[in-house]
DNA sequence: CTAGGGCGGAATTCCCATCA
DNA sequence: TGATGGGAATTCCGCCCTAG
């Protein structure tokens, strides 16, 4: 999909691009190969030199170059072509207002699971994360990653592709579990489960050392970054069909990789009442 | 509860094609 | 060639939404 995207390129809005597709230039190439493309001459030229960056920033791997220009709603265009770089990330806190202790971190790249604990391994969330190269979340951009630059002092990477935002150019509204609903992800024994109940089994977890709480609250924490590796794929083949490119493009849904960790039903019910 | 970034609509600027 | 109008992109601001 990157090498069909011109939103990019200064000047270019969706409708531009539409037109673009529409007059059957579908590619960077198509459109560099054109005598004659259909926008304005000093247009041309400034898509020209663009679409000659875009190329270079592409056989350079540049992530960065493309997430400057495709932001939020947009980032899903780059995301098939970046997707081995993906970090996928969830932090739990104690809920203490804006400067609370982050009590747990889950992050998943490339295929493995790592967790992170407050006053056991928290420290080497810093390394790990330098490491990740595309940051995917959701509301990370207005809860995960402030909390976690102001409290651990931690630095995010500069590419970081906000589901929410993307969900919900793809339509789909609500909180995480909510879209994980929609598209027909189950949480099985973490149903009813939220961020309050992460508080709760974080408090439990304080007072009575019991393993199985900190167990549950890893895998609540686990079951969010589980669940946005297959949102992401959802969301773009969700958008893909405002293209001309659904057909050929529209990526394989993988299946939500498996829990290392096991919920208790016990402390479950604990923390939510039922 | 509280914080914060981004959406959404309106206003504004920019660009291009069309004319005389 | 210079003015003009329309359409598209960009900018700005208040409010919405979601996180734990």
């Amino acid at each position: 999909m990157l090498g069909r995207t011109f939103l990019h390129l200064p000047g270019v809005g969706p409708k531009s691009e539409a037109a673009l597709w529409a007059a059957g230039i579908r590619t960077w190439e198509d459109f560099l190969a054109h005598p004659a493309p259909p926008v304005g001459a000093g247009k041309a030229a400034l898509m020209r030199e663009g679409l000659l960056e875009s190329q270079a920033a592409l056989a350079a791997d540049d992530l960065d170059w493309f997430a400057a220009r495709l932001r939020t709603a947009t980032a899903w265009r780059f995301l098939p072509r970046f997707l081995h770089h993906a970090g996928y990330l969830d932090i739990e806190t104690d809920g203490t207002g804006s400067h609370p202790t982050v009590t747990a971190v889950s992050l998943l790249h490339q295929g493995r699971l790592t967790t992170y604990v407050h006053g056991r391994d928290m420290d080497r969330l810093h390394e790990d994360l330098a490491r990740v190269r595309l940051l995917v979340s959701f509301n990370g951009a207005c809860f995960d990653v402030p909390i976690l630059e102001r409290m651990l002092g931690a630095r995010a990477p500069r590419a970081h592709v906000d589901l929410r935002f993307v969900l919900r150019a793809a339509g789909v509204r609500g909180g995480l579990k909510a879209c994980e609903r929609h598209f027909g992800l189950n949480r099985r024994e973490l149903d009813g489960v939220d961020g309050w109940c992460a508080v709760l089994l974080w408090r439990l977890w304080r007072r009575t050392r019991d393993q199985r709480v900190l167990e549950t609250l890893l895998a609540y924490n686990a079951a969010d970054v589980l669940g946005l590796e297959v949102l992401l794929v959802h969301a773009v083949n969700e958008l893909l069909l405002a293209t001309p490119f659904a057909a050929e493009l529209t990526l394989p849904v993988p299946r939500v990789a498996p829990n290392p960790f096991r919920a208790d039903p016990e402390m479950v019910r604990a923390v939510t009442g039922g």
